[in-house]
DNA sequence: TTTGGCCATTTTTTT
DNA sequence: AATGGCCAAA
């Protein structure tokens, strides 16, 4: 979104004046207070009308440190647009002096929105509501020389990052196999998330990145960054963190500014935004302190000093509240309202801290907690289902969620289950066609998947159905191919010194610039210290190069040279025509006969008229950088799919959960990374998912899903038996449940299967028996249930019945983990064999545990062995 | 230098 | 299943 144009006036800004009405502390609850009794004798704000006593108290408590615990479908959204819209009708503060933080687009885009229509659309936009990063920008962009930067610098996206840190693993003469880019970049990442430079990391992490290198990649890193003029999504906001530290003068002057400082799902802060936060959001004490706090920041274990011992905060709440009672004498206070779920906070991965929210009353002493325990979305029994399921967690503060009246037409939580993915895909269709029929919008329903390769399997469906579906945040626009070589080519006109875009787009189309000259180029560009377009010019004038090469390099070079001079001349979407044509680039797609070719044109196409939006090519980078995402369909009535962790803050009439499996949801890896605190953020996940249903949810499970290509066998969620009985509703005959190999199939393998129907049956009992039995397996037995996916009995212990084994991993005396391993296999090449999915069949191949098998009917496919059983 | 084919690995979630 | 990396041949 272009919402922040770049030459909003900063300080002193002609429309805020120095000191708009009531503001300073207590006059200002005074101030406020009056002008409520006018607005009271007049009749109330329209926007105060229909707030519960809770929400108007979050609302109209705008003095101090606010905490308001708003659990799921109580409001929150509500509660900090109309708080906003109150704090800028009262005249408390300018829009311009409120900083309000989300953290998705998509939040901040719904909340301007909300703000406009409750203030009647006559207020000029926020400058200052967008997420983390997009705020983080707009700051460095301010004050980018202090960072080292220009303020024209680029940022990165992650597969940026995992190029350039490939060149400098490679430079180090490390085994870029050994020490993969991307392990490092998600090491770099978690720095950053804990707001960690490379001088900070602990000795431990730093030895644990390519036998000690790391810290010295780390400062590689950064050092090649600053040549190139770009940070990645992490600098956004430890380059302002560095820069508030160093120059307190810069964030006094931010604390001037802003008055008021909302943040949206606080429970998902990571340390490093948490610090930024408070760093914005705290004062320090004016007396006293001043002086040595603008001089010497880190000497004084006073107010500015808990910013640099981040990890310690948490725990050392005497610091804090030390901390807060200098806050709370200083003469102006910021006033801080931060909203958030412990029961939501799904970030975990991402180094969120939930400790953030559980200890914000020790980091604003006095705070006010407010506690939002109404939900006005859901029906009783979606959220009994929701409640019951989340109380398995222990780590929680424990709330109650108060439902709304039950209706008399008011649907238990379905579950289904389904064969394999394609039925329930299927089903799910033919579930929403039905509702659609019954004269429900698309609009109204949500399809929510654990991880986004589900989605496709939708979207092949509903394009056979002709059923209108919108994707969010699926495979992106911004990541295809021809889109990324498009924009390199834009940046490099924009910003000279990326070099990771002009290295991914000098040979693109192919000039003839082999790795040969390229390194040619980046050699003498390293050497020189000088960007390798730069490098490349001078390199022209020589006789380095091959003729063939240096021919083709000028006309890059002056073609770059002519375009960086329309720059100012043209208009950019003009310019950005100019640019594909003259590159050749266009031409190279026209003449691919390959049958994504014409798709890759139309995105082109597409690319330059979603241009249209922006001021400038700079703006349209920076909204690409950040964003990554395009606004689809947006008119047309659609069912959305999207993944769990985009889904939150959404609400739906109507959601479907596909793929409650273990080790789908709850996900393997989390399982296996996080281990128990991982299972209960899965647990949240699953929470989240439910409380987003207003009146029908359904659950499926499926028995067989393809995972890389290959049929596992799975068995339904845990989470699936922690719904409570009186609330759900299993559908005993789903439409086809077991498809064309039907049920007799199924049974005559003789496989005592454990969800041939619904998990009420003894089968269901048997396998939740089975997994609870921590020593049985039906392993032994080649006509046994198909369980194999889950392992029982002591961590590592293997449990080979002839071919492969099975490897259970046991986390605090629970089975959470499992592994297959490959042994080689018993079959043999012409074994006639029967697998559940696909029928009977003959071996034609082995490898290791995979067999290559030629069915009857479905053609040759890969499996793994223990899928198929010898007839 | 480019191209084609084969092998290995992969996917959790996002700014 | 699909993508990326690597090697051999043109």
């Amino acid at each position: 979104m272009s919402d922040f144009p770049d030459d909003i006036p900063f300080f002193g800004e002609p429309d805020v004046p120095a000191t708009p009405k009531p503001q300073s502390g207590p006059k200002a609850g005074i101030a406020a207070r009056a002008m409520q009794a006018r607005n009271q004798q007049r009749g109330e704000p329209d926007y105060l009308q229909g707030l519960n006593p809770e929400q108007r108290q979050a609302v109209e408590t705008t003095e101090g440190p606010v905490l308001v615990l708003a659990g799921a479908g109580t409001g929150k959204t509500r509660v900090l647009t109309t708080r906003i819209a109150h704090i800028i009708q009262q005249g408390l503060a300018f829009p311009s002096q409120i900083l309000a933080v989300t953290f998705t687009n998509k939040a901040a885009r719904e909340m301007k929105e909300r703000i406009g229509h409750l203030l009647g659309g006559a207020v000029e936009g926020m400058p200052w509501l967008g997420t983390f990063h997009s705020i983080g920008v707009k700051m460095l962009r301010r004050h980018a020389e202090l960072a080292g930067l220009r303020s024209d610098f680029t940022i990165l996206d992650t597969d940026d990052v995992i190029r350039l840190l490939k060149q400098l693993i490679q430079a180090e003469g490390l085994d870029d196999k050994r020490w993969t880019p991307r392990s490092f970049s998600m090491m770099i990442d978690g720095w950053k998330n804990k707001g960690y430079g490379p001088s900070e990391i602990s000795e431990g992490d730093a030895r644990a990145f390519a036998n000690g290198k790391g810290r010295e990649l780390y400062y590689a890193y950064q050092e090649r960054l600053k040549t190139l003029n770009a940070c990645d999504f992490g600098d956004l906001l430890l380059h302002p963190i560095r820069i508030f530290r160093k120059h307190p003068d810069i964030l006094r002057e931010y604390h001037t500014k802003f008055r008021y400082i909302l943040v949206d799902e606080y429970q998902d802060t990571n340390t490093a935004q948490y610090m930024w936060l408070r760093l914005l959001a705290q004062r320090p004490s004016s007396n006293a302190n001043t002086q040595s706090a603008s001089t010497q920041p880190h000497s004084t274990p006073n107010a500015t000093d808990w910013s640099s011992e981040p990890m310690r905060g948490p725990h050392g709440a005497g610091e804090h509240s030390e901390l807060g009672v200098s806050a709370k004498k200083s003469t102006q206070q910021i006033n801080i309202c931060c909203v958030g779920d412990d029961d939501q906070s799904i970030y975990g991965w991402r180094g969120a801290e939930v400790d953030n929210i559980l200890r914000f009353d020790k980091d604003f002493p006095g705070a006010t907690i407010i506690r939002l325990e109404r939900n006005y979305r859901s029906t009783p029994h979606i959220l009994g289902a929701a409640s019951y399921l989340i109380a398995h967690n222990e780590g929680r503060f424990g709330k109650t969620l108060l439902p709304q009246a039950a209706s008399e037409d008011d649907q238990k939580v379905h579950v289904h289950a389904a064969w394999d993915s394609e039925e329930e895909a299927r089903a799910v269709g033919e579930e929403i066609e039905q509702a659609q029929r019954r004269g429900h919008l698309l609009n109204d329903m949500a399809i929510l998947v654990r991880a986004s390769f589900q989605m496709r399997e939708f979207e092949d469906r509903f394009v056979t159905l002709g059923l209108n579906y919108r994707v969010i945040g699926g495979p992106r626009f911004y990541e295809r191919q021809e889109i990324r070589d498009a924009m390199a080519y834009f940046r490099v006109v924009a910003q000279p010194a990326d070099d990771l875009a002009f290295e991914r787009i000098v040979n693109t189309p192919k000039r003839g610039l082999g790795e040969a000259s390229l390194r040619l180029v980046h050699d003498y560009a390293r050497a020189k210290n000088m960007p390798m377009l730069q490098a490349a010019e001078d390199l022209i004038a020589t006789e380095e190069l091959k003729p063939k090469a240096r021919s083709a390099l000028r006309e890059v070079v002056e073609n770059f040279r002519r375009w960086q001079g329309l720059l100012d001349n043209k208009s950019h979407t003009e310019l950005a025509e100019i640019i594909l044509d003259e590159s050749g680039y266009t031409a190279m797609w026209q003449n691919d006969r390959s049958a994504e070719a014409p798709g890759r044109l139309e995105n082109l196409k597409e690319l330059i008229r979603s241009m249209e939006e922006y001021e400038s090519l700079r703006g349209f980078l920076e909204h690409v950088a950040l964003v990554m995402d395009t606004e689809q369909n947006e008119g047309m009535d659609a069912v959305s799919i999207m993944t769990l962790h985009s889904a939150k803050g959404l609400e739906f009439q109507t959601v479907f959960l596909p793929g409650w499996e273990e080790g789908l949801f709850p996900h393997q890896r989390a399982l296996d990374e996080g281990g128990r605190s991982g299972l209960e953020e899965e647990r949240r996940l699953a929470y989240v998912g439910l409380t987003r249903a207003k009146k029908n949810l359904h659950i499926w499970f499926v028995s067989n899903r393809r995972i890389h290509g290959m049929w596992q066998t799975t068995i339904p969620s845990r989470f699936l038996e922690e719904l409570p009985e009186e609330h759900v509703d299993i559908a005993e005959s789903d439409s086809s449940y077991g498809g064309g190999y039907g049920q007799s199939r199924f049974d005559a393998v003789g496989r005592g299967d454990p969800f041939a129907n619904s998990y009420s049956t003894p089968g269901w009992q048997r396998a939740q028996q089975n997994r609870s039995d921590a020593t049985r397996n039906n392993w032994g037995s080649r006509s046994g249930a198909n369980v194999e996916r889950i392992g029982y009995g002591e961590t590592d212990s293997g449990f080979g019945a002839g071919r492969g084994s099975v490897k259970g991993k046991v986390i605090d005396g629970e089975l959470v983990a499992k592994s297959v391993s490959s042994t080689p296999s018993d079959f043999k090449v012409g074994d006639r064999v029967f697998h559940m999915k696909f029928g009977n069949g003959n071996v034609a191949s082995i490898d290791g545990n995979k067999l290559t098998i030629d069915f009857d009917h479905a053609g040759q496919k890969r499996v793994i062995d223990s899928f198929v059983k010898r007839v």
